[in-house]
Order: structure tokens, then sequence, then C-alpha cells
DNA sequence: GAAAACAGACCGAACGTTCGGTTTGTCTTG
DNA sequence: CAAGACAAACCGAACGTTCGGTCTGTTTTC
């Protein structure tokens, strides 16, 4: 975390010892819950010992803000590369594209991609308990914001709203909101498989209020 | 629950300590979160001993069971009243009414209720504590569909879609799970009264793809 | 007086944390 | 460059707390 220093064979075991117990938390929070993703669990996920992990992350708190930090990494990265990847569509195609089949597209993509993943999950876990967990959530409230900010810009870069940019972070942040949503909703469904359905149509209803910018500007 | 027996004053006491304990559970669940929603604390919150409460609820699931049909009756409650007060209003009103005005007032006033209140928060521990424990998803799953098909009706008296029937369920489906969203959402953003706003967008988003259905018919 | 309502002591399991001891890698010194 | 000093990595046992569940009494209701 705070120790980028010179890469020594012992540096780098720590390293890759912490990202294991990340990795294991991260797949804890999505098997078990938050409640459920116990140090036990952690450390049997992981392969690694209990001294081992106490060694690296002396209390769970910790555990788990090394844990965001290594979902929001993950999270900013990808949205990165999504993005890259749509500027350049947008470039080629230029505005000749069916934007309504844009969008479509494009919601389905962020859904799956940030929500339909074990990282999503375990994000969610965590934002629930936030709720009722003080401490937790001074922990992750500035993450929380300035990720928030990060999107914004993000997408920003790619998307336009005739009313401003004001009207297009509320609309993009409806959209996380519903993606967010489909997680609790999908227990009300008999078929899972209404999902990609459901964000259809809501891609439907909200491409009309936004549009694609123009790459050459 | 399962005894409406006949109101002898016994009777009447268990029953009124029962619904005690569910509030009590409604608000240890909507305070501390599913995992945290203890026995221990029940009893506190309830004001009645370890005794009292084990003999009402045998165990904790059946509890949670009790508390899961205490929401749903208050829930089902709640929104008969208010689509009997939306169909007094299209009624006098008529299609004279500033339709996107009144949807948006109509979703204002499902999300406050339905979700900014201890029951609506409660109601959402449980739907995340059910993706990882089967014992509560087995529980809670038919449950979880009848009351959709209940609020489909519902929301059928009222309300139309130029596509159907199933159109509209999946769109009041899309409403729903934007509001459960938002209760998530919120850490996002620094100030929590962009909430309504959120809302107003989203009902304006949404609002042309709906029309109120004609009383008279 | 029988049964339901209530009260509280008690149990084993699991939790997060603490702690003393061992091993391994790195740096310093002669 | 080898030896010693040191710190980080690793290990598992033990602690106190809290959990849900059980069990034995006491009081109230019929």
């Amino acid at each position: 975390m705070n120790d980028a220093h010179a890469p020594t064979r012992r540096n780098l075991k720590s390293e890759a010892a912490r990202r294991r117990l990340c990795v294991a938390m991260v797949e804890a929070l999505d098997r078990h819950g938050y409640a459920e993703a116990s140090i036990a669990r952690v450390q049997e996920l992981s392969g690694m010992s209990r001294g081992a992990l106490t060694h690296h992350f002396a209390s769970k708190t910790l555990l788990i803000e090394a844990t965001v930090d290594h979902l929001f990494e993950g999270a900013v990265g990808g949205a990165a590369k999504l993005h890259a990847s749509v500027k350049a569509r947008l470039a080629t195609e230029g505005r000749e594209a069916d934007w309504p089949a844009f969008f479509k597209a494009y919601c389905h993509a962020s859904w799956s991609r940030i929500l339909e993943t074990m990282e999503g999950r375990a994000l969610i876990e965590i934002l629930v308990a936030t709720r009722t967990d003080d401490e937790l959530r001074d922990l992750l409230e500035p993450r929380l914001q300035r990720w928030d900010a990060a999107i914004s810009d993000g997408v920003a870069q790619i998307f336009l709203s005739q009313r401003g940019d004001a009207d297009l972070r509320v609309v993009w942040g409806i959209c996380r909101t519903f993606f967010r949503g489909l997680m609790l909703h999908e227990r009300f469904l008999e078929d899972r498989g209404q999902l990609p359905e459901f964000v259809e149509r809501f891609a439907e209803m909200v491409a009309p209020h936004l549009q694609p910018r123009d790459p050459n500007a």
C-alpha cells in the first residue's frame, strides 16, 4: 500500500500475499456476504495461514480497506478501457451509427461488466454494510465520492446531454443506480433471464435523453 | 400469524407480543443491518425477556419469517391505499391532468413511502441477505413473487402501456428497481438532498412510456 | 390445576483479536 | 565475501465476547 519501495524479493512477495488476501476477501464477500466474510473464511480461501493474514492486516477493518482500494483500482481501470473502446467506435462509425442501439449495447456492457461480476457483487455487499456501520462509512465515503467524480468525468468524455454536464451526471447516476438495483430485483423475478430485457427496456427509455459526443471536438 | 383463534385475552396478548417482536426486528434490521439484528438486540429493543421471545418464536428463522410477513402485510395494505387515492384522482381530474407531473408525483410518493421508511430499509437488508443465504432464499422466493404479482396487478389498474400489460410490468419493475438502487447510490453523493432530483429526472424519462388508465373502463 | 406466557441461567460454536515463538530474507560489518 | 544483527514473514494456540439454541423455574390466564 504505502510502500512502493525497491522491488526486492521480500517486497514482491509481501505485495503478492496482500493481493491474494484481497482477492480471497472479494470471493468471500461474493459467496457469503459481508457479515459471513470472516477472517477464517478469507484465510481458508486464500490458502494462507492465520498468522500470515494477521501479519499483513492487523485488523479486519484494514483488510476491508485494502480490499476496497483493490476493487476501485480494478473498476477504474476497466472503465478506462471501456471508454477508450467507445471513443474508438465513435471515431470510426461517427454519427451515422444507430444511437439507441449503441446506447443499449453500452448499458448492457456496463451492467454485465461492472455488476455481474464477483467484484461488483462484493462492492454491493460493502455498500449495504456501510449503511449501518459508521466506521466503514467514514472509511468509504471519500473514496466513493472520488470514484463518482472519476466516472462522471469518463462518461462526459463520450456522451452528452442537451441540458448540460450537470444533467449528464444525473442521468448516468440514474443508470448506475438502476444497474445496482437489478441485483436486488432479480429476487422478485421467476426467471433471471428477464434481466437483459429489463436493461434493454431501460436503455430505450434513457437513450433519447443522451447523445454521443463528437470525438473531434 | 397462523392462529386467528377466539379473541380471548390471552390470544390478544400473545398476538400483541408477536407483533411487538416483529416491529423490534424491523427496527433492528434498519438500525443495525441483517447480520447484527441478533436475538439479543431484538429482545432489548422490544423490552421483552429472552424467554418470552423464545416462547413466541422458537428459532430466529421463524422470527424472520414472521417479520417478512409483517412487512408484506404493511406494504400491500399501503399500496392498496395509494392506488385507491390515485384512482380517485384520475376519476375526478380525468385526462385533462398534466400526466408527466402526475407521474412524477406518483414516483415520488412510491419512493418515499415504500423505501424511505424503516420497513423499506429492513426489506432491503433481507433482500441482500437472501443472495447468500439459501435457507432465507427458499423462505422468501415464493412470497416475493406473489408480492411482485400483486404489485403488477395493482399498477395495471391505474396505468397503461401502449405495448401491453407485459411491458407495463417491465416498466414498473424498472421503476421499483431504480428506487431500491437509490438506497445504495446515496453513498456516492455528497448531498442526500440530490435524491429527489434523481427521482424527478427518472420519472421524466419514464413518463412518456406510460399513461393513465381510463377509470371508466 | 393444566397450559400458556414469561423470566433468566446456561451451553457449545464461531467470531476478531492478541501473543510468543520460528523461519526467511536483507543489510551491515569485519 | 562471510558472519552476525535485525526486521519482516509466518505460524498456531489462547483469550474474551457474542451468537443462536436449550433448559428449568415462576407467574398469569382460563
